[in-house]
Order: structure tokens, then sequence, then C-alpha cells
DNA sequence: GAGTTTGAAACT
DNA sequence: CAGTTTCAAACTC
């Protein structure tokens, strides 16, 4: 009977699309993995469950899990990425160009899409994990992993030159090893900052599971820490007693104290790395990045300063980039553990950075220097001297910034601390505070309170979209916007051009919602006038855009003839120029930047990052969902529009980063890669929708 | 560093 | 919901 049935199916099934299949690769590679093998005309629902094997149990799980993890991951490292990627291509640097984007588009490939994406994903991801964690599914995965690295290495310089290719794999490898070390504080940074992947490092994956779920869905990331922990001992002992409470090793899967550290840190706390970030400054990060680096052995010292940052939040980026142009108002941590480890997590973004550069290319400015100069040299002008000024008075004069509250005790939302969900500390001036931990419980009953109130009170002031690069971009030129404050500003005087405008302050332009009068939002009006300022800089921008493009595409070439280090070529070309490009990077950052971070979410609010964090968001927030909406529908058009036309009106960040060049072939060996990225986002669009089923 | 300005938060 | 007050950050001198 059964097989009467199965026959038929099966044949109609498997034959058919058999043929189709055997021919892909996948298939094939699939087909012998999987032990089962063509023993027998399967049933259809057999050959499929082959295909799927792959990824089945632990892909799935983590998948949907991971993307929501992963989204944040890469999307810290969209910034970063694109800065070195950027720098990269000046150079010869096919290096760092290539592992970073090609992981970053396929992250954001994988968020976007479904099932396939997700594999991919799960590989980008686990590829690491998995390698380190024999543990974990080995062969369904193992695949996925080859696919990443191939297309990692593949993909760059590919054609150009086999070397960088290998380079790049090598830098995987490098990441990988460098976790696999694991003990040096290095590796503790970038797994710091994958500390979502950490999770899946617990042999038992349902917990992990389980935690991310917690972790993403929920506000309440204690919860994830109150799990158990199969934690590694060496790594614990480091761990602070800070703070309070819940030492329950969250996940002791951290190796670092900052990764742990954060991890502690539950909603209120993460934020305050978020917030935190900003208010890091040069120095701090530079210690940091000494302090790892001194760590590392000497010749593999750049290799590891370099693969943390790989990792990183991207709100450290974000926020260092902003922070050069923009005086962060937030404070800090904790205390100066805390604080120490944020700007751990901080430090491998500006180290990858920094370090690449500087051992690549010392000559070169100081990466931040660049943005600045280039990010938003309009938005920053009337300003930017008092910002900087201001900066650097909070930046050197004290660690951090911290609240001055006389009245309010620290327990209303007038307190900085309060608001971003933290503690005060010693750098707090504050009088009759009450938000330090001894008060507890006092704290958690205001906020509650408060929350009560107004359930979004804690949230994010800014939202931004899923994909705060591109919506950015979007909205700036068509829609309200991907981000933009949550209730809008009520700026009377100010013309929402300083930071009384909890837009301006945001990043972010002003939108229907705002109520302000003569609004002259550098970063978007409230009428929906976009930044002139921009516009005309984007114009500047093309041009040197393309020149850089053909200048790349020579550095390729030569990459390639040379087939050596990357770095030697270097030299001659200088960084800088390429930077520019970098200015998305800033413009980003200042987007996302300051307030809520969105990746790491905010306490009260699911706010997580992009399209998983959309869905959840969209429950609670409806402005992200309009946005998201927005963005999708408005994608579809973009990419079929010219890339150039595009980068125009909409944003200069994503557009500018992503869009390939029609310049010359070689370039388009490069740029390809991000073309790729957009072929991938079409596909990803109609998936998009479906991510979101609460729509 | 003191004083002023500003707009969000809180209150009525 | 609108108006007013309170508050602390942002800004100026």
């Amino acid at each position: 009977m059964d097989k009467s049935q199965k026959n038929p199916t099966s044949q109609i099934g498997t034959s058919t699309p058999k043929s189709k299949f055997e021919d892909s690769p996948v298939f094939n590679y699939i087909s012998n993995l999987s032990p089962i093998e063509s023993v027998k005309s399967i049933s259809t629902a057999q050959t499929f469950s082959s295909l799927s094997f792959t990824s089945p149990p632990p892909v799935f799980t983590s998948p949907h899990v991971i993307s929501h993890r992963e989204s944040r991951f890469f999307r810290c490292h969209n910034s970063v990425d694109r800065s070195k990627h950027l720098e990269s291509l000046d150079g010869s640097a096919v290096k760092g160009e290539v592992v970073v984007p090609l992981v970053e588009d396929l992250n954001k490939e994988a968020s976007l899409e479904d099932e396939e994406e997700t594999s991919v994903e799960t590989s980008s991801e686990l590829p690491q994990i998995l390698k380190f964690d024999s543990q974990t599914s080995e062969h369904s995965d193992s695949p996925c992993t080859e696919d990443v690295v191939i297309e990692a290495s593949s993909d760059p310089p590919r054609g150009d030159n086999g070397s960088s290719s290998e380079d790049v794999t090598m830098g995987l490898q490098n990441m990988l090893v460098v976790r696999e070390g694991n003990d040096t504080p290095g590796c503790g940074r970038l797994i710091s900052d994958a500390t979502e992947l950490l999770v899946f490092r617990s042999p038992n994956d349902s917990e992990a599971f389980r935690c991310l779920v917690d972790k993403i869905s929920s506000s309440e990331r204690r919860f994830c820490a109150g799990v158990k922990s199969t934690k590694r001992p060496d790594i614990n002992k480091d761990i602070p007693a800070n703070g309070s409470s819940n030492e329950n090793q969250p996940l002791a899967v951290l190796p670092t104290n900052e990764s742990v550290f954060n991890l502690h840190r539950g909603g209120m706390r993460r934020r305050c790395l978020d917030f935190e970030m900003p208010g890091k400054r040069k120095k701090d990060i530079v210690d940091d990045q000494q302090s790892v680096c001194d760590n590392n052995v000497a010749g593999e010292s750049s290799s590891s300063c370099v693969v943390p940052g790989i990792g990183l939040h991207l709100n450290a980026v974000a926020m260092s980039a902003k922070d050069s142009n923009i005086s962060v108002i937030h404070g800090y941590s904790i205390s100066g553990e805390i604080q120490k480890s944020f700007s751990g997590s901080t430090t491998p973004i500006q180290s990858q950075d920094t370090v690449q550069e500087t051992s690549d290319q010392a000559e070169n400015e100081p990466v931040e220097e660049v943005p600045k100069a280039l990010v938003f040299p309009e938005l920053n002008l009337g300003s930017l001297k008092k910002k900087m000024r201001k900066s650097e008075q909070a930046g050197e004069g004290e660690s951090c910034k911290r609240c001055n509250c006389k009245k309010s005790k620290c327990l209303k939302l007038y307190c900085e601390c309060f608001a971003a969900g933290v503690y005060c500390i010693e750098p707090c001036s504050c009088i009759d505070c009450f938000n330090k931990p001894i008060h507890e419980e006092t704290v958690l009953a205001t906020r509650k309170q408060i929350e009560s109130r107004n359930p979004l009170a804690f949230a994010p002031k800014v939202i931004r979209n899923a994909d705060s690069i591109m919506e950015a971009s979007d909205d700036a030129s068509k829609t309200p916007a991907s981000a933009r404050h949550k209730r809008g500003c009520n700026c009377k005087k100010s013309n929402c051009m300083k930071k009384y405008c909890e837009c301006y302050q945001g990043g972010v332009g002003c939108s229907m919602n705002c109520r302000c009068e003569g609004c002259t939002n550098v970063f978007g009006r409230k009428d929906g006038s976009l930044l002139v300022i921009m516009e005309s800089k984007l114009e500047e921008n093309q041009e040197t855009y393309e020149k850089r493009i053909a200048k790349i595409q020579h550095n390729v070439e030569v990459s390639k003839e040379v087939e050596q280090n990357p770095s030697s070529d270097q030299p001659s070309t200088p960084l800088p120029p390429y930077r520019h490009l970098v200015v998305h990077q800033p413009f980003l950052s200042k987007n996302r930047l300051p307030p809520t971070q969105f990746f790491l979410g905010t306490g009260s609010s699911s706010f997580r990052k992009p399209n998983s964090d959309l869905a959840q968001s969209q429950n609670e927030k409806k402005p992200l969902e309009t946005v998201t909406e927005d963005k999708t529908e408005i994608m579809p058009e973009i990419l079929l529009n010219s890339p150039i036309a595009n980068i125009k009106a909409i944003s200069p960040n994503s557009k500018r980063v992503s869009p390939p060049q029609p310049g010359s072939s070689e370039s388009g060996s490069i740029l390809r890669r991000r073309g790729n990225g957009r072929k991938l986002i079409l596909r990803s669009i109609p998936a998009f929708p479906s991510l979101n089923p609460n729509q």
C-alpha cells in the first residue's frame, strides 16, 4: 500500500527533480555526504529530506536563531567591514575586503532569505563554531562551512589572484584559530562580539537555543544568563563579580571578561553597552588595542588584533565613527570594569582598523580622522568644532560622561543613566542618587512604573529599521525614514540643528511624527526634503568614487601580478582616498549610533536588529513595521535602477557601499561581489515579508 | 565654571 | 489632550 503510494510519488518526485538536482553541486555534495545515499528509490519525502538533511536539526534550530543573532553580529560588522572593505580595496588588500564583505553579504542575504539563506547564514557563522566544536553537527554543517569559505575566497579577488583568496581563507582560519586559542584576550574579544555564537558552543544546543530565543525575544537577557551555563572554567575565573547578582555564569562560554560581562548585564546593562560605545574614546581604544596586541604573540599579533575586529559590535564601530564626529551624550557604564569590557568590544573594531592600517599603512591618518572629515563634513560644519571640543573634554576629563541629576534622584527619565538603563556610578555628579544597585528594588519599581505609563519609555528613542543602512538611505530620499525618532521631536528654537533635538542627537532625520518648527535637521527634514547637503556631497563623492574604483581596479591588477603581500602594495596606494568611501559609514554610524544600538536591543523592548527584530518589534512598535515595509517596497525599485542613480537618490550610506559601479571590468570583479549581494537581496526581498508573519 | 537656553519628561 | 512646571542636558560666555 504504502509503497504503491510512495512509489508514484517518489518516481515523480525523485525522477524529475532528481535530474534537476543532480546537476546542482549542492545535490552532489549532499548525496555524497548523506549516508542514505541512493540506497533505494526513497520516497519523495526522503529525497527532500535528504536535501534538507544538511540543515535539519542543527541548522534549523540555529538558523533562525542565528539569523537574529547574526544579523546583529554582522550588522556590527557592516560598518566596520565596509570601512575595511574600502580600505582593503584601496590597497591591495584583498584580505580584509574579501573576508569581511563576503560574510557580511552572506549575512544580509541570509537574514533576508529564508531557508537557503538560512543555511548559508548558518554556515557563515557556524563554520567557526563547528570547526571548533566538534560536538556540533558535523558534516551537515561542514558543507556549508566549506561553501562559505569557498565563496569568500573565491569571490573576491578570485579571478584576480589565488593568493588573495588564500589570504581570505587564511583570515577565516585565523579567526577560527584565534577562537580556538580562546584564552587570549584578543580572541575573547572576538568571541565576545560573537557572544551569541558562543552559545552554540555549548554542548547542549537546546539550551543554547533557548537562551538565544530568550535573548532575542525577550528583553530580559538575564534569563539567558540565568540559564545554566555550560561554562568553561578557565573563562569564568576572570569574570568580575560585578554588580550584582546574578553571577551565574550565563554563558560561561564566553571567553573573556568582557564578553561575560556583557552577557551578565541584562537588558538594562546591555544597553549600556550600546550607549557606552560612543563614550569610548580613542584613548581607551588605543589602550585596549595595545593590550590586546600585547597579549597576542608577536608574530600573530597582527592577525590576532585584526581578528577580533572582525566580529565586533557594530555599535562600536558606528559609535566610534560617530564619536569622532559628534560628542557622545551618554556616559557610561557601570563601572570601570564594565567600561573596560566595552572598550574591549570596541577595541576590536577600532583596533582592527587601526592595527591594520597602522601596520599596513602607518603613514595613513588615523582611521577616525578620516571619518570625521569625510563623514559629514557639512553636517558637522556648524558645530563640529564645538563638538570636538566637547568630546575632548568629555573624553579626557572624565573617562566617561555621567549624569548630573540634582533633583530627580536619578529615578526619572531626565536622568540619562536611568533612561539608559544603567546604574549611576562614581563619575556621576548626581545628588541623592537612587539609581544604584543598592536601591535596585526602587529602581526596578520606578522603572516599572514608568513603563506602565509608557511601555516604550525605555525603548530606544531612535528606531532604526532592520537594515538601517539600506533604510536610512531609502528614508532619506523617499520615505519618512528607516531610522527615526520614536516620538519625534518638538523643537521650537533649535531648528533641530542642535543636540537639544533628539532627532538630531540620534543622528536621524525628523519625521512626520515631529512637531518641530523650522526644521533644518541635516539628517532629514520633517517635510521630507532630504539632506541637500548630502546630495551635493554625494555628487562630489560620486566622481571620486568612480575614480577610486578605477584605482582599486588598478590595485587589483597589481596585486594579481605581485601576488604577494598586498600590504606591500598598499603603501603605494593611499587608503585615505578609499576611506572616503567610508563616508557612508560615518553617516550610517551616525544614524545608528548613539542611542540605542539596534542590534543589541534595548532592554525593555525587544529591540533588536533588523529583520528578525522586526518581526518581534513589529508587535510592539509599529514604526518599525512601517519602515520595514517601505523599505521592502523600495528595494526592488532600487535594485532595478541603476546603482548610481540609486546612490544619489538614496542614502549614501549603504548604497554606496553596495552599489556596484559600472566601472571597468576589473572593478567588476570586486564590485561584483557587491552586485552579488544585491542579487541576493533581490531574492531575499520576496522572502523578507515572509519573515514577518505579523505583518 | 557659572549661567542661560532648550526641549523632554512629568505633572495638572 | 493641552497647558504648565520641572528637570537636566546642551550650550554660551
